[in-house]
DNA sequence: TTTATTTAAGATATTTTTGTCTTAAATGGA
DNA sequence: TCCATTTAAGACAAAAATATCTTAAATAAA
């Protein structure tokens, strides 16, 4: 469904959300280790996410990754998506056709069209905040 | 969504099958025009699924592919997901834990579970006919 | 100012997916 | 039997995704 990357990157901002909640700010390390995926590439993704201003990065002792508390509540997961695999996701046709809508369909349009809306709702009214606060009460996990 | 593999397959079983409803056999060449899909690669994947049994293939003159009109209309898209792609699509976490469930979830779990539902029934209740009598009648494309 | 700590950026490596090519096997017809 | 036609199978190649490594830049504190 998404790339590894995109999993990564999900996982990664959930839990330095949860960190931002708690007023701390965490080093790749700690985001790898508590994400359960591969620091470096971790890292690398990180680095997109924070130029698309969806995470804040200090440099330097005591630096680290946050995500301001106010945006957090506004930060939907389909923004993460968005930067890391594009608009894939919302546009794709179900057979890889360039085009494919109402007009000129591929033979399964209409049987994905209410799926694929209702994933992108789904993504689009997720905020980063409900997983976040989901993960520290206990009612989720990130790592097995 | 699906593999390039599985979107191949998908085509190349919806042309076959619009061929046998119209009692002829066709050539690796045809389905590759037909569905848009690179020769070799189409070939390499009707063999996955001639091995199990969801196309029937004949060697020689006259030779090609077909899919027997009775089968084809009980035959569901979810077989040909499963012979290529394998359950990935049915099974795995939205974040890529190894195990995620209502009991541990991952953070999106509740979320994604209702649209990876209808997704699997969707697949289950579609038929390969259904979708070649569409693309025959000239309801659907699968070329651009 | 120097040092330790931390992210940034990009080069490099590995693995998986996608795709092609070559040779073998089967089959129908001359 | 021999040839032309077609799929089968697996080796090979290219591209994309995943992952690591190395060096640079920033910064806080001594």
């Amino acid at each position: 469904m998404f790339s590894k990357a995109c999993e990564y990157g999900i996982k990664a901002i959930i839990y330095i959300a949860t960190q931002s909640l708690e007023n701390r700010r965490v080093k790749i390390g700690d985001v790898a280790n508590h994400s359960g995926s591969p620091e470096a590439f971790t890292a690398k993704i990180l680095g997109t996410l924070t130029k698309h201003r969806i995470v804040r990065s200090v440099k330097g002792p005591y630096g680290g990754f946050e995500i301001d508390v106010g945006r957090m509540k506004h930060m939907k997961v389909s923004e993460i998506v968005y930067a890391i695999d594009g608009d894939s996701i919302y546009k794709g046709c179900a057979l890889g056709l360039d085009r494919c809508n109402a007009a000129e369909p591929c033979p399964m349009h209409d049987h994905f069209f209410s799926i694929r809306n209702e994933l992108k709702k789904m993504l689009e009214t997720t905020t980063v905040y409900d997983l976040a606060t989901k993960l520290r009460s206990g009612a989720s996990i990130l790592v097995r």
